[in-house]
DNA sequence: ACAATGATTTGAACCGGTCCAAGAACCGTG
DNA sequence: CACGGTTCTTGGACCGGTTCAAATCATTGT
């Protein structure tokens, strides 16, 4: 609006300076009750709001936000729609509700993430997993205290990550445990819009790659157990495809199906995520194959509906909210860089089972 | 960290003005190319990160960023514990993101809200839905734009909803045209963390109360509708009970399980929300209760899961994302008020069929 | 009545930039 | 070489508050 009431236009009303009325507002003791009314009475009459915050920050220095800038593709709109992001969200948010502060999803996708965290306005970042050094670095320049999610930035800088390869670890100790040989992996789509991808086993060594760093470690894990097992990770068909709900479900579906239809022979499926566990899920249920006698799956994550999937999916459980939650306190308690390591857990439900014969 | 640079010390140990350092930061085509250089070599030496954001805000004034605050009791918690506002607020999202704007959500629950409308640093707010004169005013007097989040706030206010009443009519109607007389009503909680309350039908005129205004029109919809087919809603038993996942989801199911005690002879079911309708739905399954054989359900919203719950529901569908695509316009484009109604659309599925016998 | 003491009030600097009118430097030309 | 027209730079006001040391005022003890 015709917003032209200021701070100073008050005090000249009340014939007062400046310094008294901003003591109005932000320390009314200060000011004699009488003088105190009067002051008011002007600032009501003349339509004044109160402090803009404007001025305030500009001396406080002090946002009271801290800023979530998402991986880089999404935009802020993955926020919302990857129920792994929202999780991790209400952790954050729980934990800002707390310290009263406020949660700035800071807009900018790919190239323009480096202009969100020169400009937003906030006092620290929370960065989406990506490994990025180039942002770490301008948020350094920036002064701005940052951390890292699902990643590990060095020892300067502070993260919050799961023990990602001994998740995997577990899962895959698990499948060997009930005596499966042969495997198969579901791992997350690298480029964005692409039809799902198969990977046939190498022979060779093979160069373990995905989407995120995070899931790289969970190949590690994957990878470990099996050599350990005696298996090699070169003979397992893997399958990349789209991850979460909305426009990328499909794909899921798309490499669920895809792998089966190329690695017919495997007994278990080892799904880097549960969104892509639960696809398998859907997929081979809609083909007749009975989960977990003729095929087990496990996933990774524990989403919010593993529980409730048919049959319940057994998965590694990462504490996604407990993880917003120590994003949150580390940026918000401002102490010295932190790498912290959340533990994982197994949770054994109805989706494995010994292979069939 | 200790970061003292600013933009008069570039200045200085370049020997130029202030303007000039500034120009070679935001217009870097009016400064000479060798002049720009050094300023520039200059500026990366003293670690000068670029213009600090709080400076450019207080001579710009914009914040570039729009505020959601959720309704009261959740805080920004609420904006990743509901599906329905996960919903909407991804419709934001994707207009912030096309707009380059963030999106921040305010922190402050109950009375905290109004100093959360003080102070917020963003260029307008999305309230969500409850009903607050206060607000609505608070923000006039500080000058910053407002959109309300289903409800109404006069013909100087923006808002969006959805056609409420006519979505309940239209999903009573279908229960009536099946051929259903005997009716229960689930509503949502008015005050949370309390158990579910059942309201035995009145006989006389009832008065009609709910959480949320948006909730309020609904039963009015089905009143009317119920009343044009000669049935009463003053015989109509209400149950009150939580409303979406987390720790409210047992009041969820314990809403519906004192439905199905309380009223045993209805043979329909209309729940004002999705998330209380397939509570409904999971409660009459463990309960050995057909839907819709025995007992036809139907929901309000269309939520993610509710095509695919068991059976799938039949539901009002209410354009959600799109709402909050509209919200965020209104805001961003920043014209007169308006006041958008967004239609809604009977969607017919499983959980709906004639009464028994 | 006067100084000391404590309570209020104030002037001015400061936070870190942007912006504009005006001055300075530079160009080609008559 | 003076002159009109450009292209760069710059000084200083301004954005809207907060803050602190110093000044003013009121009160109390002697």
């Amino acid at each position: 609006m015709k917003d032209a009431v200021t701070l100073r236009d008050v005090a000249n009303a009340a014939r007062v300076s400046k310094a008294t009325v901003s003591n109005v507002f932000s320390r009314p003791e200060r000011v004699r009750p009488e003088l105190r009314a009067r002051i008011e009475a002007v600032a009501s009459e003349l339509g004044y709001a109160g402090p803009d915050p404007k001025g305030r920050l500009l001396s406080s220095g002090k946002f009271n936000a801290i800023g979530f800038l998402p991986a880089g593709a999404y935009g802020i709109c993955g926020a919302f729609s990857s129920d792994y992001v929202r999780d991790f969200l209400h952790g954050v948010s729980e934990v800002c509700e707390e310290h009263g502060a406020s949660l700035t999803l800071v807009s900018g996708m790919d190239d323009k993430r480096a202009a969100g965290i020169k400009n937003a306005l906030v006092d620290g970042f929370i960065l989406g997993s990506e490994e990025d050094a180039a942002l770490v670095a301008t948020a350094k320049r920036r002064g701005v205290p940052i951390v890292l999610m699902d990643e590990g930035g060095g020892p300067d800088v502070s993260s919050v990550r799961i023990a990602e390869a001994d998740g995997a670890r577990q899962a895959t100790q698990h499948l060997l445990d009930l005596g499966h040989r042969r495997f198969t992996i579901m791992t997350v789509l690298r480029q964005q819009d692409r039809a799902a991808v198969f990977h046939a086993p190498t022979g060779s060594r093979r160069k373990l790659v995905a989407a995120y760093s995070a899931e790289l470690e969970r190949l590690a894990g994957v990878a470990e157990a099996l050599a350990a097992a005696g298996v090699s990770i070169n003979d397992v068909p893997i399958v990349e495809s789209g991850a979460d709900r909305g426009a990328s479900v499909g794909s899921a579906t798309e490499g669920a199906s895809l792998l089966l239809d190329k690695a017919a022979g495997a007994t278990a499926v080892i799904a880097l995520a549960d969104s892509l566990a639960l696809a398998m899920l859907k997929e081979a249920h809609r083909r007749g194959i009975d989960v977990p006698k003729e095929l087990s799956v496990v996933g990774f994550d524990d989403a919010p509906n593993a529980a409730s999937s048919n049959p319940p999916l057994t998965t590694v459980a990462q504490p996604t909210e407990e993880k917003g939650r120590v994003a949150a306190r580390l940026l918000l308690e401002n102490g010295p860089p932190r790498q912290v390591v959340l533990p994982v857990e197994l949770r054994i439900r109805s989706s494995t089972a010994p292979p069939p014969n």
